[in-house]
DNA sequence: ATAATAGTGTCTTTTAGACATTATATT
DNA sequence: AATATAATGTCTAAAAGACACTATTAT
């Protein structure tokens, strides 16, 4: 069987935080070549030894690298090619993470605002961020992914914020708790936010009914 | 730089058709060990040499075996770990792809239709193929993926039994016409079906107006 | 009382789906 | 005329969005 000068395999997770409602991604510095110094998705090889598959890698990497066990990881696309990487024909196959930012101690000036990214990241980063943000931006419409940010105990228009924050847009507030309400992902923890920092009428705290990414149904777009 | 075991890669096509109103995918018997005479997905090495990308490997498998330059192919995921191949740790990458019965002239006979595929697949393929007919049916929900596998004149009733089937569901007519019309997405050749054929009342020809998938905007589940 | 945000009610517009009706071909 | 399918019209129900109104806290 020839063996077809087999391309070298790794993995890049684009790991999302919101900060002061700022949705952003972590791209620390390279410490190695090539494009060191550069800031680059964080990422590394795959230990067949170790990883049982590559969704381990991901958890591995984000385990060492930053300390993490997150509860979402999706699979984004392979980035393949002659030219991302001056060594010669690569593939990476990006994953996307997010994380509540309180989760985080280091690294957190690593995190730029995806509306204000380095104009240069190592290898194709660049493009595969962009990738990145779009399916963020666009799935956070139809399902729970905002829910991944939230602490344990939050407000209505705590959540309504985060949702507006990833996907880039305004809700109307009946309509956004309407739809939550619809959904059935949260429930009152019989607590409410405390008057005495906002000045102002206390709101009920909610929590996650569940942990699993929810969609909404959309099978209505051209089926019976 | 440590090189931790390279894990092979491959790419996989899930190549789909459609035959007598029937979804089908190509799943040829394998020449080769391991699981050697069982049905497996079409596929190969990356030939870094040639292949710009694993896109382009993909485009060349398919030239290569079954002698078609596809309209459509995307990548669906790749599919990775210790078990999959008795060789050890391996990944592949799986694209879908789409023709019309047509162009293909060999290899019919090893066409299945998704709703009865052979029990045992080589590999992890009937999980693959099984995550690829989940996506064609959703993604038929909502862009115009089912015309790719149309002719290059036809009737709107075809059209709408060509969505169906790829659909697995049921359309009402009425309602049909209306998404299309909405989509904008054919025009009348100025021509009619012949009506001596199926002795009732012709129908109107239609032809696709560009060859690029089109989304409907959904964007409209949680946005202002 | 005033300011500020929480929370809910109601109206309009859009979209989906079901069903009925009319139109045009063949035998 | 009878039959079969093409093509369109109409009604209803569900959903999305806009906007206004009421409620509760602090100062």
């Amino acid at each position: 069987m020839t063996n077809y000068d087999d391309p070298i395999l790794t993995i890049d997770v684009v790991l999302f935080a919101l900060m002061e409602n700022h949705l952003c991604v972590l791209l620390p510095k390279r410490q190695t070549q090539p494009f060191l110094d550069q800031p680059a998705l964080i990422g590394g090889y795959i230990h067949t030894q170790e990883d049982k598959d590559t969704h381990a890698a991901a958890m591995r990497v984000l385990q060492n690298k930053i300390g993490i066990k997150t509860p979402y990881l999706e699979q984004l696309a392979l980035f393949s090619g002659r030219e991302r990487d001056p060594r010669g024909w690569s593939a990476t196959l990006a994953y996307i993470s997010m994380v509540h930012i309180t989760h985080i101690d280091k690294m957190k000036s690593d995190f730029y605002p995806v509306d204000d990214l380095p104009k240069i990241l190592a290898f194709d980063h660049s493009a595969i961020v962009h990738w990145a943000v779009k399916r963020i931006r666009s799935k956070s419409e139809y399902s729970t992914l905002p829910m991944f940010v939230m602490p344990t105990e939050f407000t209505l228009t705590e959540l309504q914020h985060v949702y507006e924050t990833m996907m880039g847009k305004t809700i109307d507030k009946a309509t956004f708790r309407y739809k939550i309400r619809e959904l059935d992902v949260v429930k009152p923890t019989g607590r409410m936010s405390n008057p005495k920092i906002t000045n102002t009428r206390p709101a009920r705290l909610y929590q996650a009914i569940d942990t699993k990414l929810r969609l909404k149904q959309w099978n209505k777009s051209m089926g019976s």
